[in-house]
DNA sequence: GATGCGTGGTC
DNA sequence: TGACCAAGCAT
């Protein structure tokens, strides 16, 4: 039941009062969010949208998931067209923005809803569907359902950890942390404060530089009281990164295809094409020498693409060959026309390899500057 | 609870 | 310029 202008008795936190009169003239404008104006005067979220966009986000920066949830609702406007969809092509939609198991996910969910003829409505039946967890059980139930749910990403757990100048890292308070916010959730526009949280983080109560004059909580926060709010949060210590090393193999057939194939259905990268490439992952190192070439041919050095996952870097020894016969290709692989490259399922990684080999493939994007 | 999993922006 | 980081999830 969806509860967005349903009145309670219970009294709105004084906190969260500031914080929703903050919201009502600093929101954002998202193309996924239904503004406070537009949700006071009667509009509804479309819960595929805010579902949507929340899997986007996870991890994603605002700017890199807008041509991506534009794409998405235009060729897929509800999630039965999604739960329709062939999943290639929802992964071949998703490449380039990363965490590809929640591609994978998308898919699941979406046929799981479609069966079940609408989302559910509560946090704890949302938390069992594939791709969401904690965080986007509780949104989307906010958001989307009006339920009155403490939701917790990076930029919540920032701001409280300032807020009550969490001694620790905020990954080892989570109980406390969500426990806070749960006590400020008000009764009447859930939605609008889990999302007023994460805009107070995203632009003011930033990473670096908090923008404390504008911040409607600036008198109760712990930190900003002490002239500590760069000292917050608390770093947790870094991992050691290693970079490892392999090789990468692009051949052109005599009309410019070229070989790709399909990677693994888990692990890094799963699901996602390739060209051939020596087995190297975040724990080993590849072979670097034409050995781990997909065939026989004359082999060509051309450079070497470097790249950085989350958890290790990687350098990737690429070569090419030419002129190859269609009749070679092995089994488990396709060739693939420069004119559809672009929507293969190509992770950057691969898009780097191939754009070494062949300089016009994959020109890098027109930056805003003339 | 720690680890594996992408990418692009920022300073 | 390279290290850090941004609306987490699954195991």
């Amino acid at each position: 039941m969806q509860n967005h202008l349903v009145a309670s008795a219970e009294p709105t936190h004084p906190l969260a009062e500031a914080l929703l009169d903050w919201y009502d003239t600093s929101a954002r404008t998202l193309p996924w969010r239904v503004s406070p104006a537009a949700l006071k005067s009667g509009a509804v979220p479309d819960p595929y949208r805010v579902w949507l966009s929340e899997i986007m986000l996870q991890q994603t920066m605002v700017e890199a998931v807008k041509p991506f949830f534009a794409r998405f609702t235009s060729l897929w406007p509800t999630i039965e067209a999604l739960a329709a969809a062939e999943a290639d092509d929802i992964m071949k939609a998703w490449a380039g923005l990363g965490y590809y198991s929640r591609a994978r996910n998308l898919v699941a969910c979406a046929k799981v809803v479609a069966e079940l003829g609408a989302f559910p409505q509560t946090e704890a039946e949302l938390r069992k569907l594939p791709g969401l967890g904690a965080y986007t059980a509780a949104s989307v139930a906010a958001i989307a359902f009006g339920q009155p749910a403490a939701v917790v990403d990076g930029n919540v757990e920032r701001v409280m950890a300032r807020m009550l100048a969490l001694p620790v890292p905020p990954a080892k308070a989570k109980n406390a942390i969500r426990e806070a916010v749960a006590a400020m959730v008000p009764p009447v526009r859930p939605g609008d404060f889990a999302q007023a949280m994460m805009d107070l983080g995203a632009t003011v109560c930033t990473p670096r530089r908090p923008a404390c004059m504008f911040c409607p909580w600036r008198e109760p926060c712990l930190a900003r009281q002490r002239g500590e709010q760069d000292l917050y949060p608390v770093k947790a210590p870094k991992a050691e990164k290693p970079t490892r090393v392999g090789a990468a193999f692009v051949a052109v057939r005599r009309d410019g295809a070229i070989l790709l194939r399909k990677r693994a259905g888990t692990g890094l990268l799963a699901g996602m094409a390739e060209v051939p490439n020596s087995d190297w992952n975040a724990r080993q190192d590849g072979d670097t020498t034409e050995r781990a070439a997909p065939f026989h041919a004359r082999w060509r050095e051309v450079g070497t693409a470097e790249h950085g996952f989350t958890h290790f870097g990687l350098t990737l020894k690429v070569y090419r060959t030419d002129g190859v016969e269609t009749a070679k290709a092995p089994p488990g692989s396709w060739w693939s026309q420069a004119a559809e490259w672009e929507g293969e399922a190509l992770p950057t990684v691969m898009r780097k390899a191939i754009r070494c080999a062949i300089p016009t493939a994959f020109p890098p994007k027109a930056k805003g500057k003339p």
